[in-house]
This record gives C-alpha cells, sequence and structure tokens, in this order.
DNA sequence: TCAAGGATCCGCT
DNA sequence: GCGGATCCTTGAA
C-alpha cells in the first residue's frame, strides 16, 4: 500500500484501508487478512487519541511519518495494531479493529491459543488452556480476528512491532492493496468503541468504519 | 513514587 | 447483559 494514502486526512485513509490485506509474511509462516473494520483517531485535539498528552514515550511513532506500526497494550491484556497516518508532525492514527482471515489460518489458531494459554497462566488456571484450545480449533474463521485484541493475537503481534514500516514489500508485517478488481462492500460508520470517557464531541463523532454485513466485524452479533 | 483508569475479551447468567 | 482479569501509562506530588 502507497504512504502517500496513508499520509491523506486520517478519515480518507480509513476507507482505502478497508478491504486491504494486512500480511505477515516471516519465518513463523504466511497470515493474510482482509481489513473490514478500522477507528480513526485525531492528533492532540482528539481527546479519544494517544495524542492528546502530546508526545510521549509510549506514543512518538505517531508523530512521525505515516505508514509505520503503533502497537500499544490496553487493559493490560490486549495488543492494538494502529497506522500512523497524516504527515509526519500530525498525530494521528487508524486502529485496526477486525481482519477476516484469507490465508493462514491454522497459524492464527495456533497464535490465538498460545496468547489465550499464556494469559490464562498468569491468572492461575492451568486447565484452562485446554478448554480454550478445543474452543478456539472450533471457532469459524471469521471469528479468529474479529477484535482489536484479536487481529493481533491471531497475527502474534505485540508491542515489539511497533516501528515497523506497513508499506515497505520487505517488511514482515505489512499492507498491500485489495486485488484489482475485487468487490468491495458498503461502508458503514458508526461512533468509536469504548471512548465515552473523551466526552463531545469526540465520544460520538463516526469515525468507526466498516464493510456492511461482513461476518468478520467485531461483534456482530450485537451491533 | 503513587494512584487511577483504560481504543477488550470471555464466560457465566 | 454483566463483571472479572491484568498491568502499562499517565499526571501529580
Amino acid at each position: 500500500m502507497s504512504r502517500e494514502i496513508l499520509a491523506r486526512p486520517t478519515l480518507q485513509a480509513a476507507r482505502s484501508l478497508l478491504g486491504a490485506r494486512l500480511v505477515r509474511d516471516d519465518e513463523t509462516g504466511r497470515r493474510v487478512g482482509r481489513v473490514v473494520e478500522v477507528e480513526a483517531y485525531g492528533g492532540p485535539e482528539d481527546r479519544a487519541s494517544h495524542a492528546r498528552f502530546g508526545r510521549t514515550t509510549r506514543n512518538a511513532v505517531m508523530f512521525g511519518p505515516p505508514g509505520v506500526a503503533y502497537v500499544y497494550l490496553v487493559y493490560g491484556m490486549y495488543h492494538c495494531l494502529n497506522v500512523v497516518t497524516e504527515p509526519a508532525g500530525r498525530a494521528a492514527a487508524i486502529l485496526v479493529r477486525a481482519v477476516a482471515p484469507v490465508e493462514g489460518l491454522d497459524l492464527m489458531r495456533r497464535d490465538r491459543e498460545a496468547r489465550a494459554a499464556a494469559t490464562r497462566r498468569r491468572a492461575g488456571d492451568p486447565l484452562w488452556a485446554a478448554t480454550a484450545g478445543r474452543r478456539i480449533a472450533s471457532l469459524p474463521a471469521e471469528r479468529l480476528a474479529s477484535g482489536p485484541g484479536l487481529v493481533t493475537a491471531a497475527f502474534g503481534i505485540d508491542r515489539s512491532w511497533t516501528g515497523v514500516d506497513l508499506c515497505d514489500p520487505a517488511s514482515a508485517l505489512r499492507l498491500e492493496s485489495a486485488p484489482p478488481g475485487e468487490r468491495r462492500a458498503a461502508i458503514r460508520v458508526t461512533p468509536r468503541i469504548g471512548v465515552a470517557y473523551a466526552g463531545d464531541p469526540w465520544s460520538t463523532l463516526a469515525w468507526r468504519l466498516h464493510l456492511a454485513d461482513d461476518l468478520a466485524v467485531s461483534g456482530s452479533s450485537r451491533r
């Protein structure tokens, strides 16, 4: 995916990101997912954005060039993958909330299980890992990466991936445009999830975008 | 150094 | 529909 696309205003870039491919291709194997759900986060004025405190150690890459990965931990448990947007100096990013698995489903299941087991081990529940394994093994493909924390779990991504250039075809983790001629579903927009604390208008702006009626959209049974 | 709270998911009801 | 798990990041002192 070209950097120019991601250098545009974040909401426009977010539209272009829908349908694109998220690819992890390295010694662990090849995984591909079609991006079906994203959220736009603006600059320091956006009270829901990590950039609202200005530049910090954690969010520094948001202030850099577009097309770079920003991965952070939420709720002490889940990693979230973001794509930096807009020209350097303008802090903005797009949260990848869900992808529909295209290739490497076995790898995604394996990493989902590994992460679930690790999480629960810390909680002191050794028997749970086996249960989680069975549950994930029977999960339909469209549920393997149907949420921000699930995308990173399925792709084996954590904070160490912050800074990776997603526009570089040689990167282990990258974005690729949708295959030419691929038909894309209508785009629906809704308010962002989990940002009530930001207050008006930031909590109500329709900056969550997803492909209509796609089964891989997060919580599609609920919203 | 501290206290507060969060861009979530899962299992149980 | 609800609450627990879990720990990093932040601003204040």
